[in-house]
RNA sequence: CGGGGUGUAGCGCAGCCUGGUAGCGCACGUGCUUUGGGAGCAUGGGGCCGGGGGUUCAAAUCCCUUCACCCCGACCA
């Protein structure tokens, strides 16, 4: 038997160049031969950077859809800021300047003369942001102010992977601005919701969501929250952060208005973002053997129609109603009608591309009436009457959507060990995420770190105590906490 | 920023040690036969050997220099 796979294994690779190294052998490779192979991105001609295909751009444009939707839903507009950041401005919040000051690009010369003022390209754009804010509220009436941009920003990174560090990468950022510290808390928390709405219900990826420790903040933030999702290595990803800013930026740059009574008063600040890093998320979070694995929720394409024996009469024909039908029916289909390749080498492609339902339909289904339907979730076929496609699809869809976040919870919810040493923190932390309980002193998060590159990642809202002690000095603790390696 | 590695056809590589003017597989074009798990045969097109400099009658090959990218560690969505 294992001969025989390994002679399988042989014939393939000399068959076919590409392969994908297995995923538990070696993650990291696995996870560059997926994205490179199922054409997601592509390395590009400048550092650090990389070019989103078609099919992985589409798939960012369903997480903008799905984002987007609820951003308007919960009152926020889109606007579009400058990419260009003058440097005093960029200075006037030192904490903020001091975390982002390493990696941030700067346009020196315009044309060929050299400017008077160095210009940033935005890193983020609470700068930018603050100082129009500024400008545009006067009094208690105009607040408070939602706005959201869809862009791009650049960070100087040393070492990049796609979609998990990139030195240009797209993302979402919210910024707003309120009138009492109330109204901003509640704003950072619906936010953090939208977010574990997205990931949860969407992309199938159970994620944990919480509050960050002094030392991982953000910098220039009052508070910061997250949410975190466990990779199938046992690494934790921050998949997105939403941050109360207090009147830390507000302070800085001035933005005041006249409250009801009279008073000038400075506003309450948040912001929040997700990247196109939720798309790495994915794909770590789902991935086999056979390369990605999409959510039929955010999958662009979420059943292909591969014809069998195309060139015999009437299988096109049938290929095209079909599509025509459950295009109709609003799924989101692909008829593979692509005429040099084999049935057998399509089914490969499309697995390897991750599209959730596969239909296959040659002569023999067409005499039958019935077409073969393949999951990529389970690999399981089934044969389904053609009449009974428009009932079954959506289903078959749901439950894949749901057998996936299953799966991923399961396997998640295996790896989080509730631990009461240091010992114990670092086995856990191997495999997974360690849940313990904190003094709250940075000490101990950079004794942690330093001893086994393990970061402290969010205190869960559900505070319930699991213990008395803090795993690192061993003092009176009151948090928990949770600790894992992390992207 | 430290350690390691790679640049030769669109992709993956061989050739380099021992210099003699470039080859294999896949992909691509055309034709025929095929099509229920990575099709077969025939035929065809495609390469300033990452850049610059040097040694030599002669450089993908030897020497110097430079650039780019990848992987692993310290900092970050």
């Amino acid at each position: 038997m294992a001969e025989q796979q390994t002679e399988k294994k042989a014939e393939k690779k000399q068959g076919f160049v590409e392969h994908i190294t297995p995923r538990d052998e070696d993650f990291s490779q696995w996870y560059t031969d997926v994205i490179l192979q199922s054409e997601l991105v592509d390395y590009a001609p400048v550092r650090g950077c990389m070019v989103i295909r078609p099919y992985g751009y589409a798939i960012w444009e369903r997480i903008q859809e799905e984002m987007d939707r609820r951003f308007k839903a919960t009152g926020h507009q889109n606007v579009y800021m400058p990419m260009l950041i003058p440097e005093s401005l960029l200075l006037k919040e030192a904490e903020h300047v001091e975390g982002f000051a390493p990696e941030v690009a700067w346009v020196t010369h315009g044309g060929n003369e050299q400017l008077q003022e160095r210009l940033a390209i935005r890193p983020t754009s609470e700068t930018i942001f603050c100082a129009m804010y500024s400008k545009w509220v006067s009094s208690w009436r105009d607040l408070p102010m939602k706005y959201n941009q869809w862009c791009s920003v650049m960070r100087w990174e040393k070492s990049t992977r796609p979609f998990l560090r990139t030195s240009e990468f797209l993302w979402q950022e919210g910024h707003t601005i309120h009138a009492t510290a109330q109204e901003a808390q509640e704003e950072t928390m619906q936010m953090l919701e939208v977010y574990r709405d997205v990931a949860e219900s969407e992309l199938a990826m159970p994620v944990l969501c919480g509050r960050k420790s002094e030392k991982e903040k953000f910098a220039g933030a009052q508070a910061t929250y997250s949410m975190e999702a466990m990779m199938q290595d046992g690494k934790a990803l921050q998949a997105g952060t939403s941050h109360n800013f207090g009147t830390n930026f507000s302070e800085a740059f001035d933005i005041q208005y006249l409250s009801k009574e009279g008073k000038l008063t400075y506003v309450h600040e948040t912001s929040w973002g997700t990247s196109t890093r939720l798309i790495g998320a994915i794909i770590m979070t789902h991935g086999d053997e056979r390369g990605l694995k999409l959510p039929p929720r955010i999958a662009p394409i979420q059943v292909v129609i591969v014809p069998v024996a195309a060139h015999k009469g009437g299988v096109m024909e049938k290929c095209e109603e079909l599509f025509a039908r459950l295009k109709a029916q609003g799924v989101r289909v692909k008829l593979d009608d692509r005429d040099t390749l084999s049935p057998g080498f399509k089914f490969n492609d499309w697995e390897l591309k991750g599209v959730p339902v596969r239909l296959e339909i040659g002569p023999r289904d067409i005499e039958s009436g019935q077409c073969v339907l393949f999951r990529r979730d389970t690999y399981e076929k089934e044969s389904v009457a053609l009449t009974d496609l428009e009932h079954k699809l959506p289903q078959l869809l749901e439950d894949i959507q749901r057998n996936m976040y299953a799966i991923a919870a399961k396997f998640r919810d295996e790896r989080i060990q509730t631990v009461h040493t240091l010992e114990e923190l670092k086995a856990a932390t191997q495999a997974g995420f360690a849940k313990a309980m904190w003094c709250g002193d940075r000490a101990c998060e950079d004794q942690i770190k330093a001893d086994m590159n393990v970061t402290s990642r969010n205190m869960p809202f559900d505070q319930s105590p699991v213990g008395d002690s803090c795993v690192c000095c061993g003092k009176k603790a009151d948090k928990v906490i949770y600790f894992a390696k992390a992207y």
